[in-house]
DNA sequence: GTCTATATCAAGATAGAC
DNA sequence: GTCTATCTTGATATAGAC
């Protein structure tokens, strides 16, 4: 095992996301970052040549891995009228813990230009798209799905506390009010 | 009619309102609020020492207005098990433009400490307090909520453009659901 | 009470050594 | 490719005049 002369982008990523999670977006410099990863600034720059691009790497990867994990769950669901929402659920039934980190990543690129939370905003187009207007099911699917956005807000902003017990009670309520709208929708031709 | 010699921290408030919700929250400057006021940049710091406390009666305001409003929409339904939610749909309902003025405060807030949040967190606390888990009508009143706040957050972050017509038409599916889940509610002793 | 002018500070970015 | 040292900028806050 021969010492890393390189530096590994995906390390400095985890760098930047502890900095932001453990020590608050105020203390999130690019000094910071560098000395977490156990680099210079110098050297931080030559990867993230600027703060925005860090933050938008940031942000991908994180969109990117959520984004994968419910297509994924969504497998399971070809049967249902609208399998990404159920996909979406079981991710965030097994997320939990995690929720600050992305938020905190969330937080951080709100700051900066508003072009960077593209990732973000495309995933929920897609989520978002798959409801029509034109049935119970569509209807109660996309408040279903609003009400885990709220609720993540919510928590994720430090507005409301909410312990295991409650999140997981809240997804069930979700899942549970649109498989009620379900069950009323005559089958389509 | 003499000429003003006192500063009037209402107007300055609606400057710097102002200043975040037209050129974004990256110009928020002291400087920048203190010229849309028409007053020196000593004389705003006279007024709010520091940016902190700007921001924080920036968004006090906001939220004293917005839940005076919820309280006094609520009178109309006394009769319901929820009257505060009703109170809060029709307010939602009657603000639409002012979205973004309130989104933008607490983006701005959000940079800063997180204790600024404090009056906002109130709100919710009250808002969620109202609803109990024991009840269909009491569960799918949270869902109802919490699916306003995610559409509110997502449209506010930008993540999210949606028209008018569209936020009335959440708006009315999340009373629907509500009041569906109220009807199958029996009376209580 | 409000203004002008200035001090202070920290962060992002750069230049050049190694 | 990475480091050290430095530059530039822009923002908050202060000091003292009016």
């Amino acid at each position: 095992m021969t010492r890393k002369k390189t530096i590994d982008p995906e390390l400095v990523l985890n760098a930047a996301e502890s900095v932001v999670v453990e020590t608050g977006v105020q203390n999130f410099t690019m000094e910071a970052v560098a000395k977490r990863a156990g680099i210079s600034k110098g050297g931080l720059l030559y990867i993230f040549p600027t703060k925005d691009q860090l933050i938008l790497a940031m942000l991908d990867r994180e969109v990117s891995r959520f984004s994968a994990e419910v297509s994924l769950s969504s497998e399971a669901y070809s049967g249902d009228p609208h399998p990404t929402l159920r996909g979406y659920i079981d991710t965030a039934r097994s997320e939990d813990v995690s929720i600050a980190d992305k938020a905190a990543n969330l937080m951080a690129a709100l700051i900066h230009a508003p072009t960077m939370l593209e990732p973000a905003r495309l995933f929920h187009i897609k989520m978002l798209g798959q409801f029509d207007s034109y049935s119970l099911e569509g209807r109660r699917g996309r408040l279903a799905y609003l009400a885990i956005e709220g609720a993540f807000f919510l928590r994720a902003l430090g507005l409301k506390t909410m312990t295991e017990e409650e999140w997981l009670e809240l997804l069930t309520d979700a899942l549970d009010m649109y498989l009620d709208a379900r069950a009323l929708t005559p089958n389509r031709p």
